[in-house]
DNA sequence: CGATCTTACGGGATTCGTAAACATA
DNA sequence: TATGTTTACGAATCCCGTAAGATCG
């Protein structure tokens, strides 16, 4: 015996058709197919259900009681099939969908813009939820799943985590105007450390790489001055309470607060910038699409 | 390209079964299928929503985002599906399902138990509606399609009801215990209506029917006292107000209280009882379950 | 007799199961 | 190496469309 879970949603469509037209030969014309098809369908349906729906007299058909009281529910079944299956499929065909990325604030305030026009403009039905939240915060919230995308700095070998590389950031020097390292194009750090050092306070990664270096150039690390926003280390530069080192990702916003950048000798310190993902979680159609537009883009 | 209307019940049952039981193998022996059948379920449900679900290294899986999300209305989707056609087939197999009857009140209160008792032991789930109406009320229950099934006497041709005959009901004379005539074993109308005649009032089948007879035999139809309770003639006999003519189907409600029933000579007035449908509109499977039972019970 | 649904039947697609290949832990 | 999934392929099934048949108005 045919059992329940062999019932087509073909078959509920042409019986909702087939009510719906009150004939045969219209209803297989909607759905495309022919009256003996549709008939059979129709018949293979009540087989397997174990009665009538229809009772057909050659010229006429009317529902019975049980027919009757299918209709809807059947209507009903067939709009919720098609809506789960049509989102579904909206989602793949990035129609519809919504993401979830953390970048840094450098990043975010100024590349990541341009990626996200890029994106609007392609995939305008997707919501993005952006979170602008320092390094290693962009690294928890894609770590705890907060977070499908994450933009940041490498982050270095995790057990967890995906990281591909983007570019490179460069670190520069940051100096109030007129300061008298301003003249030259490039700026030995030595010569920098002359000054006072203003840096990010403790679990920065920023700090951090900051301090790395100079202990490997065997250079001693003494802040002046910490605090935890890079755009108030620009605000205090501009003050002329000191100098520092920053991301060139920053440059805009400190040539905003008033500081200006200098390149460092001899490379200085240069820190890659890439995406941050989950290993053994698939992204979802919308991330890998945003993963490729920030590869387009950013990627040399 | 395969639409979204090709997707099959089997297909989402697969998919809720492996995400369910984590494992491939173990779903495909829940559901009856080979592993190869469920792997390629699996992925033409894939190829049609347009991406994956499930990303696959050989030895396990996760779910993609789309199929996180997919997967609470894959069950909810099967679960309506699996419940509507269940509900379907159990009506059909008389498992479930409803029926309204109705029946004028000498049948409903006499025969009618033995029918309803047979019924509910063979179907214990239907719920039975039981409309104890008079006659005239039983078929215009019927036409209206507010019962099912009534239990009447013949309404004569109509062009929308069926009529399925049961038996012959003989009419009998109602006499007050110790009556004269109550000695006789049969009464002659002739004899009968020396006394005072108690009928029905007027737009009743059953005093329609007593008047015609009359007046074919060209006897006098001159009621004493009319009234439109067959069981108040009953009292009103018993208490010496007259004589009455009835269904014989109500004797045993004469009998109860106080009255005594004869029959007519020459066969006297008969009518079918019987079977009232609705023509051009099929009965539901209780329905004819019903119908067969009366049919059994009742017909010679 | 005309309109409409059902049955019959051949061709094509889909789907199944067995067996072999494949890929990870 | 062992386990569990996917590919390969032959066989069975299912489903469709054309054509013929049946039935009611």
């Amino acid at each position: 015996m045919a059992s329940i879970s062999n019932v087509t949603f073909k078959q509920i469509r042409a019986f909702v058709a087939v009510v719906h037209s009150r004939s045969f030969a219209e209803a297989a014309a909607q759905i495309h197919l022919s009256q003996p098809a549709l008939s059979i369908a129709i018949k293979n349906l009540e087989e397997t259900v174990g009665g009538q729906l229809l009772t057909r007299t050659t010229r006429s058909f009317a529902l019975t009681p049980e027919g009757e009281s299918f209709y809807p529910t059947a209507q009903r079944l067939l709009r919720e099939w098609d809506s789960a299956l049509l989102d579904l499929n909206n989602r793949f065909a990035l129609r519809t969908g919504r993401i979830t990325v953390a970048a840094m604030p450098s990043f975010a305030g100024n590349l990541l813009p341009i990626a996200l026009k890029a994106f609007k403009s392609q995939h305008s039905q997707i919501k993005v939820a952006l979170h602008d939240v320092i390094a290693e915060e962009v690294v928890s919230m894609v770590r705890s799943g907060q977070a499908e995308l994450g933009v940041s700095f490498d982050p270095g070998e995790q057990e967890d985590l995906r990281f591909m590389p983007l570019f490179n950031d460069q670190f520069v020097a940051v100096l109030p105007k007129h300061h008298p390292l301003s003249e030259h194009t490039q700026i030995a750090l030595s010569d920098l450390l002359e000054y006072d050092l203003l840096t990010l306070q403790a679990p920065s990664l920023v700090r951090q790489l900051i301090c790395d270096w100079l202990e490997s150039q065997e250079l001693p690390f003494n802040p002046a001055m910490e605090t935890h926003q890079l755009v108030t280390i620009g605000r205090m530069v501009a003050q002329d309470l000191g100098v520092s080192i920053a991301p060139a990702l920053c440059e805009l916003q400190m040539q905003e607060v008033g500081a200006v950048c200098r390149p460092l000798k001899d490379k200085g310190i240069s820190q890659r910038v890439g995406i941050i993902t989950r290993k053994r979680y698939p992204l979802s159609a919308a991330a890998q699409a945003m993963k490729g537009i920030l590869q387009n883009t950013f990627q040399k």
